[in-house]
DNA sequence: CCGTATCCATGATGATACTG
DNA sequence: CAGTATCATCATGGATACGG
């Protein structure tokens, strides 16, 4: 019945963040403005669709800013917020966490 | 096709700790040992089918120590690893971030 | 008590096509 | 170019039952 509503921030962060693409579109974001088509040929294997709802879910969290230029063809831009450049450092603790786990646990 | 291997230590951690389930039984195992039995008590909502997996994938990438007791009925008990026990504060570090990039984003 | 296999319902995702 | 809707597919996870 999927239970749901977490009220739990680690939940909810985690959520947020889970899955494939929302730490790799950051990433790519690190740097400064990306447009749609940008993030898509950054990211080969993320389909059209997933893309748009990846982004919206960023941006209703409010870790992304979007910004929509009219004209035609029309023209989005997609920045990181104050609070994605905060949490990058935080990813970048896990990764580097992980590194050290799997180089101890070894494989 | 599922595409896969990501070799990115991020994409590895964030896959690892993914879902719902995982930080949670990081935080039930934060205190101590706990047996099968007793995450389940604690976490009234998972699957005794998920529960078994969510503890190998952790036990697999070397989180959580897993000792089982011989004798019948059997007794199995789950340990923080110390690279367990390392990962809980940049997990808080991420629940931080999301209170306050929660309390700024204003719902 | 703990673990695993099976079966089945549901959700997630890619492909495609259409609109502004 | 960016976004959305639709459809088909596949993986995920719950329920259940059985084995050690």
């Amino acid at each position: 019945m999927k239970t749901t509503v977490s009220e739990c921030p680690i939940e909810e962060a985690m959520v947020l963040l889970s899955g494939r693409w929302p730490t790799l579109l950051l990433y790519y974001l690190k740097n400064g403005t990306k447009r749609f088509g940008d993030l898509q040929r950054d990211n080969p294997t993320i389909s059209h669709r997933m893309l748009a709802l990846e982004l919206r879910k960023l941006e209703g969290a409010g870790v992304v800013k979007r910004t929509a230029f009219a004209g035609y063809p029309s023209h989005v831009e997609y920045t990181l917020t104050a609070a994605g450049q905060r949490v990058l450092p935080l990813i970048d603790a896990i990764g580097a966490w992980w590194i050290d786990t799997r180089a101890s646990t070894e494989a």
